[in-house]
RNA sequence: UGGGUUAUUGUGUAACGGUAGCACGACAGAUUUUGGUUCUGUUUGUCUAGGUUCGAAUCCUAGUAACCCAACCA
């Protein structure tokens, strides 16, 4: 941490604010639609809001930006408190666009009041069409020439329910004209006889996002409202109403939102994939959501070294996948404690072990001194990986293979002496010899092997379910595809092992912990897991620069 | 046919007129009782064409490309 880093733009505005004297501390906020999941891409903003207030000693405010009832729920609140306090942050104040509604049902009367604002009797479509083509200019219509009175009137009868929903609306009374479409007489209020998650059945007319979102700033005194790229059209609207309502000057800025490859990131699409039944929920470990990346066994750590290794600018960005899975190992590579499993066993004799039983001391971590060690069984039967036998061996090929010798993880160096196999000629078990004098630890054959397996005793052996996830789908970009983004779905994102075999230490594994399988990746329990039977998630593999190397 | 935004290696991101750097990836090597980790080294880039300047990724001019804007969504 101790090298030089340049600042973004967002920390040299504010650096200037500060310095300029402009504001004496900051305030920022965090503003989400509680209409689905957080994901990633939140995660990103999440960060930026709470990371630049806790850098210049500041604070966040969390508001959920609640003004359209038909989409929003409680059920979303909460899972998006749960995942900010997660991912390590806390907020100032818990607060909602809802709290303001009265606030900026009188904001609107000052409009109407101002000449500036009027009800509209207009059908969506004569909307829609009088607004014109970014090429076209549009046109006012007749009800744009309504008296103050007949618009307050009618705006309080609108407010009292007089009327059902789209019947009218209260258009701001603005530029018809404008090259900038959001400054053509946007909407402020429609109706909607919606019961709310929070004010129930006490408003029939709710305001639109571009008049409460700045004005909701402002009442909170936001010094920097910072947002995605595609809010850039809206910022003269956001600046027009607080200059005609005279209210507290936040400013906006955007930065360009988070991309990453092989997934979905619009909430949207992330729904789809729920209601399709094509993943099992919002927090379905192949998820790119904050819950889906934690069941899986992410990191709150490693989600914010993401955060700050992909940068802010305004440009759009695409980022590899395999930057988050950089950053997820780096960290579990440090906390994660090691186990052997086994996924796809095969059967190892070792003849000229005499004892029963011997149980060897092994490191739960190489990473971390204080990390312990812990006893595993050894036996005369034991299991290995299938894949770490091969009858005929390429070149380089470091594990066991008739005659080859191997060292056992913390145990012995054996050697493979016999193949037993079935009469369709399939492999079903090595007998081998093991070196007595090859402990580990105090090893005095003076052989060096190149390869070290990883094995489970098979009387000790625990059975364990794994489930291996692979990228949701097969294209880098499936948004930017033609056509539906579900075709490009990986059929193979889920490979359930129901039989593993894992050492006994494995049976007291708790869901706070994160496991490296020795040689197979990171893993994490799942939820699914119940007394008989234990499952685990894998996170991510380790690097396999094994595997590339035998693809040549 | 309008307006806005953005262009730096495979992917991100710095350089604020003065040596194009960093991270991930890729490649090569060392270490290793995880083919993990760690360490060392190598590799590829300023959208195009002009101009200003002793000197341009940076300033100017003209192009090109990508993205956003025509929900009673946010």
């Amino acid at each position: 941490m101790s090298e030089e880093r340049s600042l973004h733009f967002l920390e040299e505005i504010i650096e200037a604010d500060l310095a300029a004297g402009k504001h004496n501390s900051i305030l920022t906020r965090f503003p989400p639609e509680p209409n689905g999941y957080l994901h990633i891409g939140h995660a990103k903003s999440i960060c930026l809001n709470f990371g630049l207030a806790q850098k210049y000693g500041g604070a966040t405010n969390l508001r959920f930006d609640d003004t359209n009832p038909v989409t929003e729920d409680t059920e979303y609140v909460e899972s998006i408190k749960e995942d900010i306090q997660w991912l390590g942050f806390s907020w100032k104040q818990e607060l909602y666009a809802s709290d303001y509604f009265e606030q900026l049902y009188q904001f609107a009367e000052t409009l109407i009041q101002k000449g500036l604002a009027y009800v509209d009797d207009s059908t969506s479509e004569e909307i829609a069409a009088q607004k014109g083509t970014p090429y076209t200019t549009g046109v006012r219509n007749k009800f744009s020439e309504r008296t103050v009175e007949e618009n307050l009137e009618l705006f309080r009868a609108m407010r009292a329910g007089k009327y059902k929903d789209g019947e009218k609306v209260l258009r701001a009374k603005i530029d018809m004209a404008s090259t900038e479409m959001l400054l053509r007489d946007p909407i402020m209020y429609r109706i909607k006889h919606a019961h709310h998650h929070r004010t129930g059945d006490q408003w029939c007319i709710y305001p639109m996002y571009d008049f409460a979102h700045g004005q909701s700033d402002s009442i909170e005194n936001i010094t920097h409202s910072i947002c995605t790229l595609e809010f850039i059209p809206h910022r003269p609207l956001y600046f027009w109403f607080i200059e005609q309502l005279g209210i507290f000057p936040t400013v906006q800025y955007e930065f360009a939102r988070l991309n990453l490859t092989y997934t979905v990131m619009s909430k949207r699409k992330l729904l789809q994939l729920v209601n399709d039944g094509h993943v099992n929920g919002w927090n379905d470990p192949r998820m790119p959501t904050i819950s889906g990346l934690r069941r899986r066994g992410y990191t709150p750590e490693s989600i914010r070294d993401f955060c700050d290794k992909v940068g802010v600018a305004r440009r759009e960005n695409l980022i590899d996948l395999g930057l988050l899975e950089f950053c997820v190992r780096n960290h579990l590579n440090k906390i994660a404690q090691r186990r052997m499993v086994v996924f796809d066993p095969i059967k190892v004799v070792i003849s000229n072990f005499e004892s029963k039983l011997e149980w060897l001391p092994t490191e739960n971590n190489p990473e971390d001194e204080n990390g312990g060690v812990r006893q595993v069984p050894f036996t005369k039967e034991l299991w290995i990986e299938a894949e770490d036998f091969m009858e005929n061996p390429p070149k380089k090929y470091f594990r066991l293979a008739p005659g080859q010798m191997v060292r056992l993880k913390s145990a012995y160096i054996i050697t493979c002496n016999e193949v037993v196999k079935d009469a369709e000629g399939k492999v079903t078990q090595l007998n081998c010899t093991y070196l007595p004098n090859s402990k580990s630890g105090e090893d005095t054959s003076g052989i060096n092997v190149k390869g070290t397996l990883h094995w489970v005793s098979a009387a000790h052996a625990v059975p364990v379910e794994i489930r291996e996830y692979d990228r949701l789908f097969t294209v880098e970009n499936p948004a930017a595809e033609e056509g539906d983004f579900k075709d490009f779905i990986n059929p193979n994102s889920l490979h359930m092992i129901s039989n593993a075999y894992a050492e006994p230490a494995l049976a007291q594994a708790t869901a706070v912990e994160h496991f490296q399988f020795v040689r197979k990746g990171y893993f994490k329990l799942d939820e699914d897991s119940t007394a008989d039977k234990l499952v685990f998630n894998r996170t991510v593999t380790l690097k396999d620069t094994w595997a590339k190397t035998a693809q040549k």
